[in-house]
DNA sequence: ACAATAGTGTCTCTTAGACAATATCGA
DNA sequence: TCGATATTGTCTAAGAGACACTATTGT
């Protein structure tokens, strides 16, 4: 009986120039060297404990990455997506600012603009696609989006970041009623945005029992 | 290298006496033999297209049902949720008139309800968890309960069955007003539940293009 | 006629967005 | 003081639920 291969694959999202980005890299090995692809790699069973734990593991290895947000897309299977053969790749898609991608020193790593992407190998655009449907569709209910934003970041920082994601202007009030009500925020007492020629805006953080408080080194996942 | 066990498991719903049910089969082999368990089998690279087919194909082979509606729940893996060593299983979930399990004519299948569900093998538990919350928070702003619907139904049919999967009344008025702009019912000409002592319902039946016209031995798939 | 449920009209309350007033910075 | 943006208050419009009224059947 036919092998089936068994890989994962991660969607690693940014903002970068208030664009949403795809973190990419270029493949060393046999099939399509040298094209520019998603961060997977094959399941480890002696190694990894599931496949969240490979696809954390994955994303280390080839982008020196640990991402606080990290979860399961869906999984993409059949005989035509990879030439090797009947293989499945159970997909993740991650959220991290920018920052954390350069910190991590892996220079390799292409941020390529997630809208109208092309040329990927394998099914990796459909697995783009619906990484990006996921998270503008989570975007306009949730609080996902902080995980696009640094430690600490204003309001309407973070309303921008919205407006990135979701490709449209969204309501100042409503907004701020919708973050109030998230209760996830806590105003960093006398920090404010300064050095521009108006009004400072106060600075916030995630409140801490929603930190994942987690340096480049640190190991430990979660889910939301 | 260890071998990665690689399963396709079905979550299939189903609504008896207003309560959600799971269909549930004995296990003929080991591990677990004699257990219930939700039906599943191994993904065949040489005759599955891909893991929907294939949970197309077990789910017809275990209970003769072919689904209009069957959907990608998630991947659940690891080394600890299979004895014979570490499992990956892509999983769906599907909703069917309790009639087309009955005309299947699988009598070992039994309908199990759904909340308080125990003693399952493997980690089928979480998975019946997942499809449940997954079914029942798609069906708070979705159609997706018109599967549960035989092919003509009433209103009022039609919302004692959303009312059993939320666990709550809705709100009539709300209800059809909700109905009316998912624009996918059309009212049968003339056709009326009759035989009550009270005003008869019209009976309504999916509009022709949302409509799998699939009998149970039909192989289409739809995903909604 | 009566009980019972179907189907519809309307009112109110909640919530989202528009608009606008006030606050506070650097230049 | 002026220009610019932050922050907050308030009004309005849209949508959800409560209530109640009419319709139609079998008994």
């Amino acid at each position: 009986m036919a092998e089936i291969i068994c890989t994962v694959d991660v969607v690693l999202l940014t903002l970068l120039d208030g664009q949403l980005r795809v973190a990419l890299l270029r493949r060393d090995h046999e099939p399509f060297p040298g094209v520019l692809a998603l961060p997977g790699g094959y399941i480890h069973p002696d190694q990894d404990g599931d496949t969240q734990v490979a696809a954390a593991r994955v994303l280390l290895e080839k982008t020196g990455i640990v991402s606080p947000y990290l979860e399961q897309l869906a999984t993409f299977s059949g005989r035509g997506r990879d030439p090797r053969g009947w293989s499945l790749s159970i997909c993740y898609y991650a959220l991290v600012p920018t920052e954390v991608i350069r910190l991590a020193g892996h220079p390799e790593v292409v941020l390529v603009p997630a809208d109208g992407i092309a040329g990927l190998p394998f099914d990796h655009q459909q697995i783009v696609a619906a990484a990006l449907e996921r998270v503008r569709n989570k975007s306009s209910y949730s609080s996902l989006p902080v995980y696009l934003c640094g430690d600490t970041f204003t309001l309407p920082q973070l309303q921008s970041v919205y407006e990135a994601l979701l490709g449209e202007p969204v309501n100042k009030v409503s907004f701020r009623r919708k973050i109030e009500e998230f209760d996830i925020l806590e105003p960093i007492e006398g920090a404010m945005e300064t050095g521009k020629a108006h009004r400072p805006a106060q600075l916030y953080r995630l409140k801490s029992r929603y930190r994942n408080r987690l340096s480049l080194t640190d190991r430990g996942l979660g889910t939301g």
